[in-house]
DNA sequence: TTTGGATAGTTGTATAAACAACTATATGAC
DNA sequence: GTCATATAGTTGTTTATACAACTATCCAAA
């Protein structure tokens, strides 16, 4: 390594998420316990449409950076589970819209409270100004990188 | 949302890891970029056997923060692409210790170089104290769920 | 109105992760 | 020495990601 600016061991937890893997793997674990049969990326998808319900798959993209191909399949898994179904738009048909069944909308609430307690377990003794900076950082490193 | 602790956004981008995956993102476009045909996480296999050769698959786990199955793939997807080779252990037989090839030495100083100059990049205009706080971090959270 | 480019989504293929079930070898209690 | 148990690694299956190639639809310029 040419430039010495980073430590060995900040370079690798940087680039592989150490931190981020080990969060989502135990939000992972409590759904399973609870017998949710969600992953963590369904559940991602799930989010988006909690925030709003009924938008095409291309905003899905966009809200959860994932590439066209990789949202086709995870809706394809979430209609199968019959958390969510496609509607074709009428102005445009080409979109799909995504709307969430009444049992996705009953896993709001249970699984939301699982993934703040998940974060509280993870930022337990850590103060909220070091947080900030923290979420700060990140929200950089998104920036710069995007 | 029964606790507002955490703001939506702040949630979001903690278990998603955003950050951590736009970085190897980054990086991988430059090993693309660089017609290295290797893959983040092959690099991260690399990256542990360049600090200490020899060493067993099930120490690459540890290491790597990986299960058994998962270093076995990536183990035969490097031995493919001949950057590395299985030896059976003379005194435990059922270890295989795993050994860089003269290929692979060869790529650590470029590759280094290029995760190098993707954290530059990552983290340009944070300061020194802010990274230091937000490594500090990302530590306690891993240690708090490991 | 036709046509060419842009956009939305799907499919194919390779790599990887998680989990369970499996084989082979080592080790310690008896 | 034998056997139960632990450890190292592999294989099968499902889900997910990345990239390329594809279809269908829309839209705007000629």
């Amino acid at each position: 390594m040419t430039n010495n600016q980073f430590k060995r061991g900040e370079l690798y937890s940087f680039i592989t998420g150490k931190a981020s893997t080990a969060i989502a793997r135990r939000l992972q674990k409590k759904f399973n316990t609870a017998n949710l049969n969600l992953t963590i990326e369904q559940w991602s998808v799930l989010y988006h449409l909690w925030k709003q319900d009924g938008i095409s798959q291309q905003e899905l993209c966009n809200a959860s950076y994932r590439d066209k191909p990789s949202i086709t399949r995870l809706v394809d898994n979430l209609e199968k589970l019959q958390l969510v179904k496609r509607v074709s738009s009428e102005s445009d048909r080409r979109m799909n819209l995504i709307y969430l069944t009444g049992r996705a909308q009953k896993l709001q609430d249970q699984t939301m409270e699982l993934a703040n307690e998940t974060l509280l377990e993870a930022l337990e003794g850590v103060s909220p100004d070091r947080i900030d900076v923290c979420r700060e950082v990140l929200q950089i490193v998104y920036d710069n990188l995007k």
